[in-house]
DNA sequence: ACCTGAACACCGTTCAAGT
DNA sequence: ACCTGAACACCGTTCAAGT
């Protein structure tokens, strides 16, 4: 199989592959889509014949992230452990993935002047379920309302994401991160299980 | 004055203006220095003198940024309010700031390869003292430790970034937004304020 | 001290042409 | 259907020269 023929149908796969590693060692500014023809031996106008611009590539990239974080989130919560370990687990997994692939978040959660193209806000939305599910894991006999469900959803969300953001931005070390979790998925899952529930 | 005097001492001003205005347009990846440089009336090689190249240039945004959010949370907290009150109020005006400068927040928060320039995280220093300060409003009493008050204090710097990131990238509205911060302020409020306190 | 303008290397994007 | 390669417009950066 000459390197002729290696391209020969997974082109997109490639770019795609280099293009996460690039992210990962030089950032979102440096990814060019010149560079990753070369790196995958095809011409610089190759990979207009899978993606129409530099942006239509890291709108795929983000797509591809929200899979890849809904995987791991639904890894975590595989096992069969008592709720509130799950419900720690799932948080520190989230939080790891943001600290590792933080280019890769910023691209996620990029605030676009446009909106979103769909298939980024669907493979969001899967990953957003996932905390449904979790919550589900520990709330479904219907103690919880809908509405009290979801605004349980949104304080997880966005503690994860705070706590990804500011660790990501070194205003605060990983180990702390870590604690700051426990802290609040401990006070999220009090409000949210004591009998007067605030939630 | 002539426009030739108008940029005698002062481009370095007109261009960060002008950037910002261009940041709120276009986003990051819209802003140029060459353009900057043709909107100021100048050479494309003047903006030199002032920034040493454009990641300089956006650093100082970066800067300017944090240094005018610590401006909007201070006059947040001048009222003499009920704590509660102000608490909510320095949440609100946070997450209203991130939400409105959605491009200058990302830049503030950027996860950089490299480690931060010491300017920037002085700014950045200053901003969090503020939630100090805001604490400290209501707990100086003594009655939380300075740890408990550490750990408040990052409590509520998660939860309005991670509002802000979600709300900026359009995964929630901006009612949904301040509805989260109103149960999250008050979630807290709770932990660091009841007799027997988990904080 | 600050700005000009040529020069250089590198991009993203387009598109007619090949296979 | 996919890739090539020339062409175009636009960058960031450097630097000798001006004032």
């Amino acid at each position: 199989m000459t390197a002729r023929a290696f391209h020969h149908g997974n082109l997109r796969a490639v770019l795609l592959d280099r293009a996460e590693a690039m992210l990962r060692e030089v950032g979102t500014d440096g990814i060019s889509l010149r560079e990753l023809a070369r790196q995958a031996g095809v011409s610089h106008g190759a990979p207009r014949s899978h993606f129409i611009d530099r942006q239509a590539l890291l709108d795929t990239l983000a797509e591809r992230g929200f899979d890849r974080l809904t995987d791991k989130l639904k890894s975590s919560m595989a096992a069969g452990d008592p709720f509130d370990a799950t419900f720690h687990r799932v948080a520190h997994a989230y939080v790891e993935f943001a600290v590792q692939d933080a280019a890769l978040m910023e691209l996620m959660f990029a605030a676009k002047m446009a909106d979103p193209p769909a298939h980024i806000q669907n493979a969001a939305e899967r990953m957003f379920q996932t905390f449904d599910e979790l919550i589900d894991l520990g709330h479904s006999d219907g103690v919880l309302s809908a509405d009290a469900k979801y605004r349980l959803k949104l304080l997880f969300a966005v503690t994860m994401q705070g706590t990804a953001t500011l660790t990501a931005a070194r205003r605060i070390t990983a180990a702390q991160g870590a604690a700051l979790i426990d802290d609040a998925t401990a006070l999220i899952l009090r409000a949210a299980t004591e009998p007067t529930s605030r939630i």
